[in-house]
DNA sequence: ATTCTGTTGCAACTCTGTTGCAACAACCCG
DNA sequence: CGGGTTGTTGCAACAGAGTTGCAACAGAAT
């Protein structure tokens, strides 16, 4: 997320619309938000960007829409090893999955994309017979600049 | 856990007392349980079976000990998909990395040993110049009996 | 035994997320 | 375009997980 922007705004609509999912004025807002974010975040920062856009939304809305796009596979939540407090993170679910490193002192996040981590996915399919819809590999440790 | 039995019973007293960490009965029950326990537990879990050793001991002892032992790296903490509830589940740091696989049907949780993960880690460290202090992977999917 | 210091129980609190319900607004159909 | 159906919303109350300040307490070392 803080890469990609090789998004279509609008793109959730799209998809949420082809199947038959109703619009309404908050759920634009929140999406819109999720959308053009280029950090990740949590559903209280989701919540307050969004009332920009229509004041009167409610936090139980936003909590709602998340799960209608987690049940859809639109959006991954993270635990980003819960640096701060216990709140879930959120990002648009990208085409490739890729790796949250969390450096346990300055807070950097970073991403990190692997064929390695793609085969790894592949093995666990065949070798326990599950079919996998989520894969969230997060790893806590210290960044080049924050090393002892 | 499902597994190891291979663990030494007092292995975390005996790596606390070489750091020079205090040791006490509730720490003990506590340590106990997370040992001895053949399957994930939350932390209420946790409360709940060291009170049958120490009638006395309180959510916050249970909670600052699972903090003590995480930032001395002996244990790790986990979301399992969050099947139920928000509470996140503990064991006791394998030597091995491993992975776990929630069934978001059934809940059944399977864990999974790989090379290509361990392939994995050393290649982030090298790229992306971390040093990893901990790498959780977490699946969600179907498993055999519960595929549609 | 005494002292020093880290630990505990308690109670109150914060924060994240959920729910029942009545009012409301999309969307479909004619 | 209305008008009805049904999914969605705000609200307010709730539930659950985890945290904190503090006075009493208990390890460990002398
Ligand atoms: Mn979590
Ligand atoms: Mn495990
Ligand atoms: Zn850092
Ligand atoms: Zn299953």
């Amino acid at each position: 997320m803080p890469f990609a922007n090789t998004e279509i705004p609008g793109r959730f609509q799209t998809l949420l619309a082809e199947r038959g999912i109703r619009m309404t004025g908050q759920r634009r807002a929140i999406l819109n938000v999720i959308e053009t974010a280029k950090k990740h975040l949590d559903a209280g920062q989701i919540l307050r960007r969004a009332r920009k856009l229509d004041a009167s939304i409610d936090r139980s809305t936003v909590y709602r829409t998340l799960g209608l796009l987690k049940r859809h596979g639109l959006i991954d939540e993270l635990d980003l090893m819960h640096l701060e407090g216990e709140a879930h993170y959120y990002e648009r679910k990208p085409d490739r999955g890729h790796i949250h490193l969390a450096c346990l002192r300055c807070g950097k996040i970073i991403e990190f994309d692997s064929d390695l981590f793609e085969s790894l996915k592949a093995q666990m399919e065949k070798e326990c017979g599950y079919r996998i819809a989520v894969a969230r590999l997060e790893v806590g440790g210290y960044c080049s600049k924050c090393r002892t």
